[in-house]
DNA sequence: TTAAAACATACTCATTGAGTGTAGATTTTA
DNA sequence: TAAAATCTACACTCAATGAGTATGTTTTAA
């Protein structure tokens, strides 16, 4: 399940992306994407200590997207506020950890399901960018 | 992520698939499968209240796969144990819920993109069933 | 110097996850 | 018919997580 930390970090990226503005507030973001604002706050931190928003303090200051919206992953997004997109700890790419209680990995056969659906998953979210998101109408189409 | 219920439900039914003996206890289960003996009465229980398992009672009693084991899908048994496959609700098939805050559905990018996640998914689970995990030594070569 | 913003820390508070415990019901066989 | 082994139901614990709030500090430009 997706938090509600992570889709409100991806509302509030793609208001982002979508703004001509050269930077914005995180009022403002909140309450254009109905976000409540002090959580808010902590979920941008939290995007600009992983180099994907950065920020501008004083009055006058605001978020900004550190990057292009064509190279920020979405796969990437959800990894920072939620952690591995594998259902399975042993079958993350980039946060593997062994099982306790597995005898033989290479055999085990949930470990192989489980890399699938990452694999699928990883399949949808790291083949997009933020920009994705805002510019493809119907991105089911393809 | 998966929870320790769900994976000890998948443990626990490869290995009634396996075995060639007509039923099995659920201590024999929690000793063979390593899991604990009372969380996994709950687990059965559920099973059974959803027509995966079926149960003898008395001496000489135990737990059997309530089918066959190509007819039990592998998105079913995470469902029943741990809810919905999608990401978010929104984007469920098989337990849809509105976003409280969505004001134009069938235009939020996000829903698109977790519709996609959630097929990716499906198209790994629901095309699977419990008799894979039992013969198919490969999974991921096809 | 002051207003508005980011930043840091710590806190609450309900829900879920991961089990355990106890008691009771059922069935077979000695 | 009673013991033994099992299933079944319900309630309970206990820690971790999720979803925020609160308070205060620092920075910046007008």
């Amino acid at each position: 399940m997706l938090s509600m930390k992570a889709k409100y970090a991806l509302k509030a990226l793609i208001h982002m992306a979508q703004t001509d503005r050269p930077m914005l507030p995180s009022k403002q973001i909140a309450e254009a994407a109905d976000i409540p604002q002090k959580f808010l706050d902590n979920i941008l931190q939290e995007l600009r200590q992983n180099g994907i928003v950065d920020s501008k303090r004083g009055i006058f200051g605001g978020y900004f997207l550190a990057k292009d919206a064509r190279s920020i992953i979405l796969g990437d997004i959800i990894r920072i506020i939620d952690g591995p997109l594998a259902p399975i700890r042993c079958a993350s790419l980039t946060a593997y950890q062994k099982c306790e209680d597995c005898r033989d990995e290479a055999a085990c056969q949930l470990r192989h399901l489980m890399l699938d659906v990452r694999n699928a998953m990883s399949g949808v979210l790291d083949q997009r960018c933020l920009q994705d998101l805002v510019t493809d109408p119907s991105l089911t189409a393809a």
